[in-house]
RNA sequence: GGGGCGUUAGCUCAAUUGGGAGAGCACUGCCUUUGCAAGGCAGGGGUUACCGGUUCGAGCCCGGUACGCUCCA
């Protein structure tokens, strides 16, 4: 339906009626506006108070109301709020098309370690798309959480520059699974943008798939068709692969997709402008038709169920519906804007892309934003992977901060209120997880700040021998430095440079960077490439029919038949394993456990039901998309595809590990009990023989609640209590109030619960009964013992901090756990004998138990114990040993007395047996305090360290007659057996024969005698 | 995953080519001083992160481990 005629021009004086214009004058006292009132008609009977609508948002529509403000018969184009122009899509699919709303997926994807941050609305949905999993719907449309930084899609170094680049931003999109496809989303998406959001058509572009003969790929003319009903020839355009074919990866599902493009001025013909480059003809809209399933290069198949993916950038929706050229001059921006002016005292935001101020304010917006949505979900700053990235965010905006606005206190994490003020009704998770994420950004400010105090310490160096220096300039090695071990980034290093008015040698620096990366990727070894299969070689699976493996007798892991479907070398799909050879083997179903929620995969053996003597020992299982991998080596003849065989699981392996899975679901929640619900799971680890807990706490854990938590779960397994596992559909499993899913993870539906003592159906009957917070219940795939019973004993190993804010439990159960018991029982005994002990067999003990105490693993509130035994131990050994040497030194020095009174000439040599370096020493001040002018050497053999000790000091006055302590000691020391030097006047030496010892005295008296005779 | 740097007294940090582990602050005692961030003298406090190696001798050199910081992917 065209509207034009409905559109009036007219200048709009004095406040407009709402009273909440956020729209820009396009001339001063004019308002350009126009109104959609057959958007207003259509939309009216459509929407209404709606169950669907996002949390926190009642009414539907409110340009629609806002119309009916306008004087009839005049369009009005009014700056609508961008939260109204959020639901307003939502709202649309829902009512209009019957999509399912679904919440944005976390920003943190904690199911995809291939991915560092979720960078598009479709992530969430990869696993449909790609044919392994499945939704209760099929349409959907959502507003999904984004960040592009750090990986693949990286807008970092745009931030601030320009005005629509963004850290973090949300995608609108509806989605199609295998239901309506271009007919339906391209007149959705016309509609929307010209009924409801009253775009003027003649401001749109629609490009499509041009093909591409080399691909072997039909131009996408069913698109252009349907383009045309609403779009005149000249502004429906083609392009090629790079813009309009839209692929996963190298294999996977594609296809053609279109995008629509916006004329930020209008009334031109702007069409040579289209994917130009051209900051007022933009894209705004993708949508991608998924209609192939490319297996090779060269290969790609018709898909049957077909997929429709769109994404609309909504930052520059909201800044083309309001009329603004920036994306930062939105309402989305205002208040953390205004945030911003008020913390850092800043001047007001100008909106020039040149001005320091002004870019400072868009680069501390964006990445505050980020760093709030990124923490929120789960990330935290760290020195790997997204951590580091977000700890680099982090640092920008704390620097612009810093050399903009002057601002030296933590402020970035006062901005997070803005932040959640103005996300938290779309995203309640914002407001809930405030002040948590302003904790962790207060905290990470200081370390930037400490690590800032010591790289300027560097740079006041490096300033000063660049100052020196003819030049001025500083070194490239010291800017490398200051940027490769205090972190201190290069164009910081350079700002401060130029500000002491001195350059910065950038050659050098960038060739120091160069070595170093060479460096650090030269040693780069991959991952065992057997344990992995890359997507090229699942789809080849795929397409050859190899089936999912099956595994649900996983959880019974008695022995089962299967077959081979397929042997993988770690570089191609294979048709025999030979034997030694190492290979994964994929049947067609399995009792082996592939690694999984932290559980460690099953090892054991497969063999072929008809033959003898091959033995396939299985030593690691990984699941990698569909397929379990079962990784390992054979013995006598070979395996291929096809064969029967005969699965056996490492059963007492198996058996360790289900007692420590178990475990950890009961300190989970003693650790709740102790701690209250401020300690999220963050990750765990399930070995046969030790369990791994890793938990968000603000400090370590006392002492007390350690024992407590022991003591907690030593009770449930002395209780023997049953463990229930069943399936339970996802949304009625949710309701059980006590269940603790790990924070941001995604769950399968129907999910299996794991619960310690109730049985299920008890806990769906009543779900919200108190008496279930004091029970385990868990969503779990892991395997678990029948009864706690079974793991016998528990000892809490460690308790210790892995980062900031996450602390790791290690515990061990059954005969690990009573091993630690009787180890740290012996310690103890040890230690009480020991504590009859005196002098120097004390202090031996001592050192023995400590290294004890350190190295045997023993369990944490053992440790403690023995720790605080041995404290008066230590001590009482300490005092033994200092008095010990002091009375040696004593003896020592009385000796060295006697002979400084019987000392003759001016050279002293003497022996005295039995001293310590430190006892030497004293007794030789001893005697140079008599003789002040005399040089002395002494010789000390200590015949049971098989060692022969030489000092010696000699005076200025004989230094300048010729004898040097250096030369002397050396002489007496190669008299027996050894080496030695030092400074002219103090040196030391050692011999290795002790019987020789006096030879050493009688070299070092001749060699003084004839050194002071010769003068 | 790989590289660089670091770890010394309770705290902040020194320690020339390998040659007797230090300073300031804090602590204890005494003296001086009527008071507040005062002064003087004396003293206590160290497994130089841990394990191993080289050496006559290691805080220092080499290898490994732990922890922290940092860069690259």
């Amino acid at each position: 339906m065209r509207r034009t005629e409905d559109d009036v021009k007219f200048d709009l004086q004095g406040p407009h009626p709402r009273g909440d214009v956020l729209g820009q004058l396009h001339r001063p006292g004019q308002v350009q506006v126009h109104l959609p009132v057959a958007a207003h008609e259509g939309s009216s009977r459509a929407h209404g108070t709606s169950a669907h609508t996002l949390p926190g948002r009642g009414g539907l529509m409110p340009q629609a109301r806002s119309a009916t403000l306008a004087i009839p018969g005049r369009s009005l184009r009014m700056a609508v709020p961008a939260s109204d122009i959020r639901s307003q899509f939502m709202d649309f699919f829902v009512e209009k098309a019957g999509h399912t709303l679904v919440r944005s997926s976390p920003v943190v994807p904690h199911d995809d370690p291939t991915l560092l941050f979720t960078n598009a609305g479709m992530n969430q949905f990869k696993d449909v798309f790609l044919g392994r999993g499945t939704r209760p719907y099929r349409r959907a449309v959502d507003t999904q959480k984004c960040i592009r930084a750090g990986g693949k899609h990286n807008d970092l170094e745009d931030v601030g520059r320009d005005t629509y680049h963004h850290t973090f931003f949300e995608m609108l999109g509806n989605w199609s699974f295998g239901d309506y496809f271009k007919q339906e989303a391209i007149a959705w998406a016309f509609e929307l943008l010209t009924e409801v959001y009253g775009m003027e058509p003649d401001r749109l572009h629609a490009t499509y798939f041009g093909g591409e003969e080399s691909m072997g790929l039909e131009p996408d003319l069913e698109a252009r068709e349907l383009w045309l009903r609403h779009l005149p020839e000249d502004r429906v355009l083609p392009f090629g692969m790079k813009d309009n074919f839209w692929e996963m990866g190298d294999t996977g599902p594609c296809g053609p997709c279109s995008e629509l493009h916006y004329d930020r001025v209008g009334n031109r013909e702007a069409r040579e402008l289209v994917n130009a480059d051209d900051p007022e003809v933009i894209e705004i809209w993708n949508l991608v038709f998924i209609q192939y399933n490319r297996e090779s290069a060269s290969r790609l198949v018709g898909l049957p169920a077909r997929h429709v993916d769109t994404g609309m950038g909504f930052e520059r929706l909201v800044s083309v519906l309001q009329g603004k050229p920036s994306n930062y001059d939105t309402d989305l921006w205002a208040p953390i804007f205004e945030s911003i002016r008020s913390t850092c005292d800043a001047p007001a935001y100008g909106g020039s892309m040149e001005a320091r101020a002004d870019i400072a304010y868009r680069v501390i917006a964006d990445h505050v934003r980020c760093l709030t949505a990124a923490i929120t979900d789960g990330a935290d700053p760290g020195s790997d992977g997204r951590g580091y990235v977000l700890r680099r965010i982090l640092r920008r905006a704390v620097r612009h901060g810093r050399q903009t606005f002057g601002v030296t206190r933590p402020f970035l994490a006062d901005l997070v209120p803005a932040v959640a003020g103005s996300l938290g009704d779309v995203f309640p998770e914002f407001t809930e997880r405030q002040a948590s994420v302003m904790d962790t950004i207060r905290a990470e400010e200081e370390a930037f700040r400490r690590t800032l105090d010591r790289g300027l310490e560097l740079f006041d160096e490096a300033a000063d021998v660049a100052r020196d220096r003819q030049d001025g300039t500083i070194r490239g090695e010291d800017a490398f430095k200051l940027h490769d071990t205090f972190g201190f980034p290069i164009d910081l290093t350079t700002v401060m440079a130029e500000e002491r008015e001195l350059a910065v040698d950038l050659g050098t620096y960038e060739r120091l960077m160069e070595q170093a990366r060479d460096r650090s990727r030269s040693r780069g070894d991959s991952d065992d490439p057997v344990l992995t299969l890359p997507p090229d070689q699942i789809a080849g699976l795929e397409s050859r029919g190899i089936a999912a493996t099956d595994d649900e007798a996983k959880f019974g892991a008695g022995p089962e038949a299967a077959t081979i479907g397929a042997i993988w070398n770690g570089r191609e799909l294979v048709e025999r394993a030979d034997p030694g050879q190492r290979v994964a083997l994929i049947l067609d179903r399995t009792p082996f456990y592939a690694e999984q929620g932290g559980q460690v995969g099953d090892r054991g053996r497969i063999h072929p039901v008809t033959g003898e003597g091959t033995d396939f020992e299985v030593e690691d299982t990984r699941r990698i998309g569909p397929y379990v991998l079962h990784v390992g080596s054979g013995t006598g003849a070979p395996l291929q595809p096809g064969e029967a065989v005969h699965c056996e699981v490492d059963g007492e392996r198996r058996r360790r590990t289900r007692a420590n899975h178990t475990a950890t679901h009961l300190l989970n929640l003693a650790l709740r009990r102790r701690t209250g619900p401020g300690s999220d799971q963050r990750g765990s680890m399930v070995a046969p023989e030790r369990l791994r807990f890793d938990y968000s706490a603000k400090g370590p854990l006392p002492r007390e609640d350690l024992e407590r938590i022991e003591q907690d779960v030593r009770k449930a397994i002395a209780d023997g209590l049953v463990v229930h596992t069943e399936l339970v559909p996802l949304e009625e499993a949710r309701t059980i109030n006590t269940v603790r899913a790990v924070f941001g993870e995604q769950y399968p539906d129907p999910v299996r619960v794991v619960s310690i003592g109730p049985g299920i159906p008890e806990l769906l009957a009543r779900p919200s009964d108190d008496e279930w917070m004091d029970r385990s219940v868990e969503f779990c795939g892991g395997t678990h013992l029948a009864e706690t019973g079974e793991a016998e004993e528990f000892v809490l190993l460690s308790e210790q901090g892995l980062a900031a804010g996450i602390r790791r439990i290690t515990a061990v159960t059954g005969a690990e756990a009573r091993e630690a018991r009787q180890r740290a029982a012996g310690i103890g005994s040890r230690i009480e004998e020991a504590g009859r002990l005196e002098g120097d067999r004390l202090a031996e003990a001592v050192d023995q138990l400590g290294r004890s105490l350190d190295s045997e693993p023993i369990g944490a509130t053992d440790r403690d114990r023995l720790e605080a035994l041995m404290q008066p131990l230590r001590a009482a050994a300490k005092a033994a040993r200092k008095q010990a040497r002091s009375a040696s030194a004593g003896a020592m020095v009385e000796q060295a007395r006697g002979i400084a009174e019987a000392a003759t000439g001016p050279a002293v040599v003497e022996r005295m047996d039995g001293a310590d370096r430190d006892a030497l020493f004293a007794a030789m001040d001893a005697i140079r305090g008599r003789n002040p002018d005399a040089a002395v050497l002494l010789v000390s053999a200590d015949e049971e360290a098989g060692k022969v000790m030489i000092v010696a000091r000699v005076p200025e006055s004989l230094i300048d007659r010729g004898l040097k302590a250096g030369d002397w000691v050396r002489a007496a020391a190669e008299a027996c057996g050894g080496r030695g030097g030092g400074r002219p006047d103090s040196a030391q030496a050692g011999g290795k024969d002790t019987s020789r010892a006096d030879d050493a005295v009688e070299a070092a008296r001749s060699l003084a005698t004839r050194v002071l005779e010769t003068e």
